[in-house]
RNA sequence: GGAGAGGUGGGUGAGUGGCUGAAACCAACAGUUUGCUAAACUGUCGUACGGGAAACUGUACCGGGGGUUCGAAUCCCCCCCUCUCCGCCA
């Protein structure tokens, strides 16, 4: 959520901004105002008359300790006053400040300047191309006959064990998905990230304060009974470890790295690209979060790009970078570049990661800071990235790389997968 | 799931109604001393929200929420979590 200093003190710019994400958002910012108006009245009132109630207190247990019981007892009834004042104000000032939260938690996250206008996918800017490996001719099929042909995955077992989007991986499709998974976090460790395994459920706390929470709800499969949901990325439980911490200066960048399964409902995604692998309700992903100084976090997010990309050169995947246009972006990101891999039998585009910095949004209710050399308290930033989404690499790869007698496998994972053809 | 014990500052841990935002010790940080390291000594050492140009100052917070009381870390109720034992179990 943004800083309500922010929102005070550049209300214009920020009504600006917020344009730019086709927010309007002129209607919630005037009531917050409002309501932090409310809020410091009430509590400026509240704290005066603690302070009284506190002396009042102090000095009726003076004049018991002396003995003066009379005395005590007349200072007893001034209290009554005092506390039905309170009562009231403490009411007035809770109220505020709870409807002051559920405006601004809904607030969306501000776009950097360099965000580029637009309403959808379309008005998103390429800022790098890299199509050498695009093949200029030649018979290549989707991923998904190809997945039939060699037997490496099955769409309708998955389907009947569990339902769409539920793929079952077998033999070197299943050592394919293991051997990319390591293969990532072997690059992100040599990168110098620290891996970790999470839980891949988490509380309704973590997935608010990432922002999954209430701006996803219904995306997220929950578990009623226990009042858990299972994490639509890594970035939610890894984010998450930093909650309400400050991290010394010296602990900063954090570089995390993990592999999770991740779960999402796409509810309403229904019938557009979600054949084969293109749109799955469990994916596997390896995911990179940083935690940086504000000073840092911009160049934090291109060595995070460079990172990104210099993965997909590895695995020899035409691809390009887009950055964002404002419409496109996601509730918390206030920069986004989105990586898209060349589907040679789909002919397509498909999209394989998304980096973003979320600036001190997610700290923000995160309440992570970090202590700098001086002891000043700050917030910190946050950022993730996908390094990378399993299925639509995947799919690239094995569209890519068909040969007369099967599909080759790139070089650098050929150690990972043991063996160098799928036939 | 059942029974019991317990949750206090970065850590250990004292504190059963007012003088406690909280002893002491450890860790950390700054400095002094020493030829270096170590040690010793001195000092600093919670967070949030207000007020103030600042020095500083008000309020709240001892797992979370509610209650009793003029006054709660301390008493009462509910919830959560941790530990031990039993049960179940990869």
């Amino acid at each position: 959520m943004l800083q309500l200093s922010i929102i005070r003190e550049k209300t214009a710019e920020v009504l600006e901004r917020l344009k730019l994400k086709n927010y309007d958002g002129a209607q919630i910012i005037s009531d917050i105002l409002r309501l932090d108006d409310t809020r410091r009245e009430s509590q400026k009132a509240l704290d005066d008359l603690q302070a009284q109630s506190n002396i009042l207190a102090k000095e009726i247990g003076i004049l018991f300790k002396q003995g003066k019981a009379d005395e005590a007892n007349a200072l007893k009834e001034k209290t009554a006053d005092l506390k039905s004042r309170a009562k009231e104000l403490d009411e007035k000032l809770e109220s505020a400040r709870k409807e002051l939260e559920d405006l601004l938690v809904r607030v969306p996250n501000l776009p950097h300047q360099s965000v580029p206008p637009g309403k959808t996918a379309e008005d998103n800017e390429v800022v790098l191309l890299e199509d050498a490996l695009i093949p200029s001719s030649g018979d290549y099929l989707p991923h998904w006959e190809l997945a039939a042909k060699y037997d490496i995955i099955d769409f309708a077992t998955g389907t009947r064990i569990t339902g769409a989007g539920f793929p079952l991986y077998k033999g070197k499709g299943a050592r394919l998905q293991r051997a990319l998974i390591n293969f990532f976090l072997d690059q992100a460790l040599a990168a110098g990230y620290t891996e970790v395994q999470p839980p891949y459920m988490v509380n309704a706390a973590s997935a608010f304060a990432t922002g999954q929470l209430p701006d996803k709800d219904g995306q997220m499969y929950y578990a009623q009974v226990d009042e858990l949901y299972l994490i639509p990325t890594a970035e939610v439980p890894v984010t998450n470890i930093y909650r309400d911490s400050i991290l010394k200066a010296r602990d900063l960048p954090v570089k995390n790295v993990a592999y999770s399964a991740c779960f999402r409902r796409e509810a309403g995604s229904y019938g557009k690209d979600v054949r084969g692998l293109n749109r799955l309700h469990q994916f596997d992903k390896v995911e990179i979060v940083q935690v940086t100084r504000p000073e840092n976090s911009y160049q934090t997010l291109e060595e995070m790009r460079d990172y990104v990309a210099g993965l997909l050169r590895k695995l020899e995947l035409p691809f390009r970078i887009v950055k964002l246009c404002g419409g496109d972006m996601s509730f918390t990101s206030a920069l986004t570049y989105d990586f898209e891999v060349w589907s040679a039998g789909q002919k397509r585009w498909l999209e394989v990661s998304s980096v973003s910095n979320f600036e001190a949004f997610q700290s923000n209710r995160l309440k992570l800071r970090y202590k700098d050399e001086a002891g000043k308290i700050h917030t910190a930033h946050t950022l993730n990235g996908s390094a990378l989404a399993l299925p639509r690499i995947v799919a690239a790869l094995l569209e890519l790389n068909q040969v007369n007698d099967g599909i080759s496998i790139p070089t650098i994972l050929r150690p990972y997968c043991s063996f160098k053809i799928i036939n």
